[in-house]
RNA sequence: CGGGGCGUGGCUCAGCCUGGUAGAGCGCAGCGUUCGGGACGCUGAGGCCGGAGGUUCGAAUCCUCUCGCCCCGACCA
């Protein structure tokens, strides 16, 4: 049963995302094309996924900074495969304080430039390796076309950019922040399995040496990026001359990664939960964790309800995010179907009937509508909800996981491989190179996702070239 | 940048073809009745019809130009 104003998944499900969007009360357009403005629900959603993201961040032994939004353009010109992979998207500022400035300055798309030019002169000998350090910005990237979240010219993100003495060391950070931070909160704070793995070449950031990244699953079978991670060599040190002294006295350029996610989580966050009657989120990432709704009639009713609210609700400061709904200008039903579309997880209804059976009604949203709705004792009610939230937050993440699962298909030859890629995920041998790649996304629409962490113990046949090969990639469509 | 569509109260739109006093629903304000799954009645506020030219006695409506937005494709976290 579809809400007014709600398109079904199934009928259309991209506006289905937009209707989302707009009946949770997330974000709309601006004034300035591509830009949105994030509302007050929408930014509380991103505070909490921030705020998971930063803590790990921090517990990893990074410290946050600050660097700024322009950078001087001859610094995004400095390494060759970066400019090239970013200029088209590139905002410039010409004009400034009534003139014409000596040198463009670019809105950042990204920061490698300006934090590699910084570390060059902060960074001297060994002993100030590891530079680990995070920013929270915003950035710029001019894109053709734009969606709420999924995709705006303007996007909140982390950015973190790490300088080592090593090789070895820049990978393990690498994949540190994949597994431990972007993975942990996708799956453990979001609810969202994913997969894990390295970039092909076509794929990779333009001016790193690898790219890792976590893929998760949406509703529609397609694939989205939640969190990339970068080991860029030595060459943004090389370019930007970002060099150390070792301790026997070499001169050697340092080794540095960097790594972000973004905004996006949001988008991933409503593609992976949600259904047709609003948003959907899991306890960890919703503002709201229980609503309470008073039901009464007269003014006496009304006291004694409210009184038996304020009893209940005593110990939940610090405990639930909880919110209780005393408008007394709309109907129970109008508010019921606005906590539900905007996906806060428990409902909990009390009225004058309860006061005297001593019950309370409590709706659990990943169960909509009336389904959902039981009637429990009022005594022990904390321990319920602490109950259900939990339960709830695995219960969205088994669901997920299950169509993940599901959704993940195997292909033997090209032909197998068009037919399943329509419906998700494909996981095959592929022994192709980029130019294949190439072939298959004009063909398909489909690239190569991953080339995942567990690959395979026995050689096969790749599903394209027909070659035996050790390799396994993860294909699908996506955002 | 190609291909479509649209600009009329806060929102969704009708009116335009065939020129003649700007409309509806929702929302909003006040009052009353309601209230256990999107309540109802009455009263009321609110728009120089995206902008600029032109045709005409008269333009939301016809013509020209312009600005903006949305959707679909090529690029992307």
């Amino acid at each position: 049963m579809a809400k007014a104003g709600i398109t079904t998944r199934d009928k259309d499900y991209s506006q289905w995302y937009l209707d989302i969007v707009d009946q949770a009360d997330l974000a709309e357009n601006s004034g300035v094309r591509g830009c949105m403005v994030i509302k007050p629900h929408g930014y509380a959603i991103w505070e909490l996924i921030r705020d998971a993201l930063d803590q790990r961040i921090k517990e990893t032994g990074h410290v946050n900074a600050y660097f700024p939004l322009l950078i001087p353009k001859s610094y995004l010109m400095k390494e060759a495969e970066h400019i090239e992979g970013f200029a088209p998207e590139v905002a410039e500022v010409t004009r400034a304080g009534g003139e014409e400035l000596a040198e463009p300055l670019v809105i950042r798309p990204t920061s490698e430039t300006i934090i590699g030019a910084t570390y060059a002169k902060w960074i001297r000998s060994w002993r100030d390796l590891p530079v680990l350090i995070n920013q929270w910005a915003n950035v710029m990237r001019w894109e053709m076309r734009t969606r709420p979240f999924l995709r705006t010219a303007e996007f909140l993100w982390q950015e973190g950019h790490t300088a080592h003495a090593t090789e070895e060391e820049a990978e393990q950070e690498t994949l540190k922040i994949l597994h431990d931070v972007y993975a942990d909160v996708v799956e453990n704070v979001m609810a969202i399995p994913v997969y894990r793995g390295l970039k092909t070449e076509r794929e990779r950031f333009a001016g790193a040496v690898r790219t890792y990244s976590i893929e998760a699953m949406m509703q529609d079978g397609k694939a989205l990026q939640a969190g990339t991670s970068h080991n860029l060599g030595q060459n943004f040190a090389h370019s930007f001359e970002i060099k150390y002294q070792t301790s026997d006295n070499r001169e050697e350029y340092c080794w540095t990664t960097s790594w972000g996610a973004s905004t996006r989580l949001i988008g991933a966050l409503i593609m992976a939960h949600s259904d047709d009657d609003g948003l959907v989120l899991p306890p960890k990432v919703a503002p709201l964790q229980v609503v309470l709704v008073p039901i009464f009639k007269t003014d006496e009713e009304r006291s004694m309800v409210l009184e038996a609210v304020a009893r209940l609700t005593a110990g939940w400061k610090g405990r639930f995010r909880f919110k209780i709904d005393d408008r007394d200008n709309l109907s129970m039903g109008f508010k019921a179907n606005e906590w539900e579309v905007k996906g806060v997880p428990v409902r909990v209804e009390i009225g004058p009937k309860d006061l005297q059976k001593g019950t309370v009604a409590v709706s659990r949203r990943d169960r909509p509508g009336r389904e959902g709705k039981t009637f429990i004792e009022q005594a022990g009610l904390d321990e319920h909800i602490e109950g259900l939230l939990d339960e709830m937050q695995q219960a969205l993440y088994d669901r997920a996981l299950a169509f993940q699962r599901v959704h993940t298909f195997e292909a033997a030859d090209y032909d197998e491989f068009k037919q399943k890629v329509e419906q998700g995920f494909v996981r095959v041998y592929f022994d192709g190179n980029g130019d294949d790649e190439d072939r298959i996304k004009a063909e398909t629409k489909a690239t190569v996702r991953v080339l995942p962490f567990d690959q395979a113990e026995e050689a096969g046949r790749c599903f394209f070239t027909g070659r035996q090969t050790q390799r396994i990639a993860i294909f699908a469509r996506s955002y």
